[in-house]
DNA sequence: AGTTTACGAACCGTGTATCGG
DNA sequence: TCCGATACACGGTTCGTAAAC
């Protein structure tokens, strides 16, 4: 015989499939001494639940979905992912709920997924990460009522859920200080201009231009992959006047930045002042170590997972959750302009 | 009216569910022209599968399952796990296949997670990381009759697949070259001892003391954690004759000891060498950057992955894979030994 | 008479075997 | 012989109902 049923159960204690369903749920309808019975027979059977059988009943799934439209290949790259997926996993494996993961190629496959898996009711709710401008993704998911926490914000994001960073007091912080130091001529080499993220940090710069009377404020998109990190870095220190500070929308392309002003014989932080969004590992062990923008993002994840889990156990209103702002981590890839810059 | 189900097709173009089946399904037994009519409504219902259904019915989840019995902060430090599941990734969803994902506290709730996955139809088959010696999780992946792939070897894994890097050899590969560098004094800095890879890199340090002629030979075991990679590194270095050279399990070990080596004054390279086991960005960006043994961790997911498809295809005789040994790329943390030392 | 206890059958959505036209 | 209908399996939940206390 295969794998004990319930039916296997009940014909063994002599009762019926109702009775055993109701004992082994610990619900009202079946004496104690029949319940204790039950479970007995069921521990000595080694029973165990076939969720896809439940699932097919309309319960829980006791999973969470989580689809991400980026290439692979990059998720190995940006120590941001794997933080963020610990952080969710603490959380979410506290209450044995597994994550059903799957890369796409972008975000129109990740909405067929969507529909497939709440259908299916695969999973019980989804993370929705990198939020877009007029991201169709929001109608989809709402569409599905399903739970979703979306990453990002601040708003945009109709009935889901949210748990958001304020991205663009975080660049204020960076363009404030650099201005204190001296700084006139700030360049800032972006992500994805698609991204709301992206677009909130730049918009940020823009903003700041006035205020702290600076001369310059270019902000130069990039897909955030090192290459185009490197050639924006490049491209920024071939001008005839050359930013005296650039701020990257990742640790990855600060690094990339870096390498690149050493080629070309740029001193940091002498001659160019570095900034770096997103602090990690990376950060940390260069020479000079970069000045960065710092989350806890294991913590981020846990969060995004709490609201989730609370979502779904309670699908109330929608939450919106504001995280501590990045704060500035001083290093040593920051100085004053030299003077003939 | 919610989801449309097979029935609700049936209803419509006024055939049987089997026939909707058979047609949805592409096997004969409906003529091309009820096929297309069965088609044709389906598309415009926008039905989708049910796999919760499909599942118990007995036929493919579409998903393999990966269970981590590590603390879930260690993910996002070690770039080895991020770059395996981006390779993972990779090869998994261009089939659609999906991944369950859990971290659990011990060996024995991972069987306990196999058992549920396998007896639910959660997946389709499981990627078995961390071997140890006498681990009781190959007994019970045998038991449970699930295609499932070991990343680890070679040998002792019964009757499951497995996919593996000949770790005696590229540890030897290691010893030789610095011997042949003359160091005599070499040190390991371990990971777990109950982990296979762990004990195979320490016994072939130990089988080289005789052939290079070495003066010493140490292999300190420790959790993988930069701590004790620090504190091992601080202990030896505070010997009376401290090694010349000292060989880390991780490269995240690599580096605290990269740093505990400045704190304590010694000069890497010209009183100490300095070898990482597995390569990343880490070992790249740091000064000086470290010698290491490099493997491509992102291609070795995507083994892992066909590996197992292929497995759960076609589960016949089981699978071994033995991939390219790493190989040593020799950085700026390694010269020979100073006269003195 | 009211409450507790348990039975039996229907149901969830899909796949497949049997059988009839 | 082909096409399609009917019926049941898969494992667990739920509901109406009836019997026992």
């Amino acid at each position: 015989m295969g794998r004990p049923t319930i039916a296997d159960i009940a014909e063994r204690v002599g009762v019926s499939k109702g009775a055993v369903s109701f004992a082994l749920n610990g619900r009202p309808g079946v004496s104690e001494a029949t319940r204790a019975r039950i479970l007995q027979a069921a521990k000595e059977m080694n029973w165990r639940p076939h969720s896809a059988a439940r699932a097919l009943g309309g319960s829980r799934a006791e999973a969470v979905g989580l689809v991400i439209a980026r290439p692979a290949s990059t998720l190995g790259v940006e120590p941001f992912f794997a933080q963020l997926l610990s952080g969710l996993q603490a959380r979410l494996s506290a209450q044995s709920v597994a994550m059903h993961l799957l890369v796409v190629e972008d975000v129109e496959a990740e909405i067929e997924v969507y529909r497939e898996w709440a259908s299916a009711h695969r999973v019980d709710g989804f993370i929705m990460v990198d939020p877009q401008v007029r991201d169709p993704r929001i109608d989809a998911l709402q569409e599905l009522e399903v739970p979703a926490v979306v990453l990002g914000g601040p708003g945009r994001h109709g009935s889901l859920s949210s748990v958001w960073a304020d991205d663009r007091e975080a660049m204020l912080s960076v363009v404030d200080y650099l201005a204190a130091l001296g700084h006139r001529r700030v360049a800032h080499v972006a992500g994805l201009p698609r991204f709301r993220h992206t677009q909130r940090r730049m918009r940020a710069l823009r903003d700041s231009v006035r205020r702290l009377g600076l001369v310059e404020a270019v902000s130069v998109p990039t897909d955030f992959s090192d290459a185009e990190g490197a050639a924006a870095t490049r491209a920024l220190l071939s001008r005839g006047r050359r930013p005296t500070a650039i701020v990257y929308d990742s640790d990855v392309m600060a690094l990339a930045g870096l390498g690149v002003a050493g080629e070309m014989g740029v001193r940091v932080p002498d001659e160019l002042s570095i900034v770096a969004f997103d602090d990690s590992v990376l950060t940390r062990v260069t020479h000079p170590a970069i000045t960065s923008l710092s989350r806890d993002t294991f913590a981020l994840g846990g969060q995004v997972a709490e609201v989730l889990l609370e979502l779904i156990a309670d699908p109330g209103r929608p939450r919106d959750l504001k995280t501590a702002t990045p704060r500035l981590v001083v290093r040593e890839s920051t100085a004053p302009p030299s003077r003939d810059a």
